[in-house]
Parts: C-alpha cells; sequence; structure tokens
DNA sequence: TAAAGTTTATTGGTAATACCAATATAAATT
DNA sequence: AATTTATATTGGTATTACCAATAAACTTTA
C-alpha cells in the first residue's frame, strides 16, 4: 500500500495571530466599531511578542479589517466607514492612469448583471430596502430641489448587490465601495446640481426597481445599462480634469 | 482676503518608506523578480530602524508587490507569480460560503462587458496575441487529446481583457488571477477529461474570438455568455463539494 | 576528483526593552 | 465652572539580541 508523506510547512507565529484575530471578526465576536485589546494586552494573552502582534494587526489593517488610531486603540473598521478602505487606496494609486470612465465601464459589467440577478433572487425585504432606498432620496430632492446626497445613489446599488445573493458580487461592492463609488461621487455632486438630471436619474432607478420587482432579468440589465450609460455620457460632456485624483490618497 | 488653512497631518514614517518602496515597483526600477535590499540594508539606507522598514514591507507583502523568502530576501512579485496572491487569499477566505458558480457569475458580468469592449478596442497585437491562444489551445489538444492545460483558458480571457484598453480591468483580471481563475482549474480539468467538452470550449473560443475581430460588441458579449454559461451548467451537472475549499489557503 | 557532510554567512522572523507621539482622562488652578 | 496642567493609555519607532530558514563556502571521504 502507497503512502503520501506532505511537506510540513511551518506557519508564520504572526500569521497564526492574524488567523485568531480575524476569525473573531468573521465569527460577530468582534464586531465593527468594536475595540480590540491593545496590543500590550493581546501580546501577554497570546504569549508572543508585541512586534508578533503588530505585525499580525498591521495586516488586518491593510485588509481593511482593523484600524490603527494612536492614543485611542485599534478598532474593527465598519465597512462603510466614512475612511477610506486601505485596498481602495492601494487599488487607485497603481491605476493612476484610469479614467472615471474605465470605473463606470467596470461597473456596467458587475452592474447590469447583478441588476439581472436580483430580478431573479431579490426577496419582499430586498424589494422594500429598494423602495426605501429610491424613498430617501426622492424626499431628499423634494427637500433640497438640488444638489442631493449622492450617497443615497450608491445605496441604492448596495441595495440590488445584496439582492444578488451573489456573496462574490457582495464582497467586491462592499469591500471596493471607495474605490468604485466615491471616485464618482464629486461628479455626481456636478450631476445633481440640476433638477433635472435628479428627475432622469430617479426615472432610471425606478425603471431598474419596477424590472427586479417585476422579476424581469432582462429589462433589469438593460436598465441598469441605461442608467448607467447615462451618467458615462453626462461625465464626458461635462469631463473635468479626472477626479479620480481626489481619490488618490496621500494619507491612510 | 480670507486664507484657509488646513490641518497638517503627519504621516507616519513606515508609510512614507512604503511609499517610497511602491514607487520605485510602479516606475518600473525594481522590476518582477528583482530583490530589494535587505531589510537591515534599507534601514541603514533609508535612516530609519529595521523595525520601520519591516512595517512598510509587511503592507507591500500583503498587497502583493512583494515577497518574503526567509534566508534568501525580499522580492518584487511576479504578477503572474506561482505562490497565490495575498489579495486573493483573504478574499477567498472571507467567502468560504461562496461557491464556483456565484464565482462564475460575477465573471459573467465582468468578462461578456470586456468582451464587447475588446470587440470595439482590439488592437492588431490584441488579436494576434488571441490567435496565439486559441493555436496553444489547439495544439496542446491534438498533442494530448484530453487532459489539457487549463492555463490556456485563462490565458485566453487575459488576452480579451488586455484587449478592453481598461486599466480598471485590466488591475482585476491581473491581480485577482488566483480568485477568479485558480479556483475553477481543478473543475477545468475535470471538464477537459473528455475531449468533447475541449471541442466545446475551443468553439466557444473561436465565436468570441470571431466576434472580437469583427468589431462586433453585441456578438461578442454573446458568445461570452454562452461560453461562461456553458462551463457553469457543466459544473451543476458534475457538482463535487465546492473546490473554492481549494483556494483557501493554509499557508501564505 | 566528485560527492557528501559540515560550517559559516546571509536574510527574514520573533522577542524584549526603551522611548516617542497622539489622544483621552484626571487633577489642579484660576 | 472653565481653563490649564499633569498623568495615563495606546499606537509608533528604535535598538539590540537571538532564532530559524536557506544558501554558499569549506572540509572530509570515497
Amino acid at each position: 500500500m502507497k503512502t503520501s508523506l506532505k511537506p510540513i510547512k511551518a506557519k508564520r507565529i504572526s500569521d497564526q495571530v492574524f488567523e485568531q484575530l480575524r476569525d473573531l471578526i468573521y465569527q460577530g465576536e468582534l464586531r465593527p466599531g468594536d475595540q480590540v485589546l491593545p496590543e500590550r494586552d493581546l501580546s501577554v494573552a497570546l504569549g508572543v511578542s508585541r512586534t508578533t502582534v503588530r505585525n499580525a494587526i498591521n495586516k488586518l489593517v491593510v485588509l481593511g479589517l482593523l484600524e490603527h488610531k494612536q492614543g485611542q486603540g485599534t478598532f474593527v473598521r465598519h465597512p462603510d466607514a466614512k475612511t477610506r478602505h486601505p485596498l481602495a487606496v492601494a487599488m487607485s494609486l497603481e491605476m493612476e492612469e484610469a479614467t472615471l470612465e474605465d470605473m463606470l465601464e467596470v461597473r456596467m459589467g458587475l452592474e447590469c448583471n447583478a441588476a439581472a440577478l436580483a430580478a431573479a433572487r431579490a426577496t419582499e425585504e430586498d424589494i422594500d430596502r429598494m423602495i426605501g432606498c429610491l424613498e430617501a432620496m426622492e424626499a431628499d430632492f423634494r427637500q433640497k430641489g438640488d444638489n442631493i446626497n449622492p450617497n443615497v445613489d450608491a445605496d441604492f446599488h448596495m441595495a440590488v448587490a445584496y439582492a444578488t445573493k451573489n456573496p462574490v458580487h457582495t464582497y467586491i461592492m462592499k469591500n471596493f465601495h471607495d474605490f468604485l463609488f466615491v471616485g464618482i461621487q464629486e461628479n455626481l455632486r456636478m450631476l445633481y446640481e440640476d433638477p433635472k438630471n435628479i428627475e432622469d436619474v430617479l426615472e432610471q432607478h425606478r425603471k431598474v426597481f419596477n424590472a427586479i420587482r417585476r422579476r424581469d432579468p432582462e429589462m433589469a440589465a438593460s436598465a441598469m445599462k441605461l442608467h448607467i450609460r447615462y451618467v458615462m455620457l453626462f461625465f464626458r460632456d461635462h469631463s473635468r480634469r479626472d477626479l479620480l485624483d481626489k481619490i488618490r490618497v496621500t494619507e491612510s
């Protein structure tokens, strides 16, 4: 009888610490906003050096799971944190020649597909969430008349993302939210200066939503395509120096 | 006259080191495979402590730009390195409940769109590269008859990616190559056990390619959709325990 | 002289200690 | 009660030492 031996590869102590902390986050024992034990306490609790703990924590910070605050502590990062996601920072700096249109082209691929999946899979709760986003946008519009908050645009897209029930898609949208959305937000402000444009976008969101509610994947994809194309064309007409610069960061 | 003051935010020394090293890589002064100065030499050259250098290098490692080799040195990582990209590792571990089908659904969105863009933008060089990939796959098939190398499948998809001329899409496909492709490669081996299936896939690749060469974006997207759907249906019919497990990594 | 074994050097990984710097909290002063 | 100062907490950097993995150089053996 043949037996096969597999080489034993020692795992770095700091990687083991990393995995313990990561698993605490994934399993919900450390929730967004929670403070992680201070480094000195962690090193005592884990029986490793503070250097090793710092290595592990640094890795979690780069991956966007934790954030350092000197003088305050280390905290589990909110997925929707206002601080820029470190991966988004890294990506945007590596693609300094990318344009807003490049970004929207990729979103075209991701989100048209998402709209179709959402149409096939959305639950009543998902539908309600989308209604909430549309109503928030409409309320903002009625109240202000212009210059509405571009976050409500992203919120609607995130609601569609959740409705896909696809964890890969959801992960990409959540973790690269900064990268996929923040870059265009300043441009959206320009778009939203004109009430006519807001009405257009609202109408487009409604069309996407109606197609999803009617469980029509092709129509949902088509409506999302028209929406993103509309935004793309607006930016072509109103081009300024690519504001992707704005998400290129000098601080983390 | 009003003057506005902006708060001065000190940048961490280790982040400054990180940026210097990253820029050397981006600017091509450090190329894939090159060894970075040993940590002790870097700390002398930069006038900072070895701890600070290690912090910066660790960040570059997590982002997939560098790799450590104890006893050997620190090297600029090849984008096509056989070692798994750290971000892909992190993503796959965070999405442990994701299935192969989830993965393919996201690729459906990205790659159908890419096929359409490639049809609009491919250069003659891109066309030649795709021809090369098809020929490599056909040659492999003629030579072996079955069990061809699944890398040639990914190569063709990468060639389409480059033809989009979209740096965001190209970045995603390059850096998440592990995540997007490696996970299905073992499944592709199963697919390629049957010569009939290889013929099917070759035919589908040819259809995508022909639509690109004919500059027909809609047909290219449609052909890519049929291809990915074929693969998706194959895996539904031949489901085994999700082999995404296989890309969940116990080592980095 | 080639192969095998041993020793040494190089480089990353961890540990311990000390101190700096940012921030929050407590105590003292006005 | 408000302001100022001192202290404590926590992350950031520095230094020194040693461990561990790997490669290179050297020595020994057949």
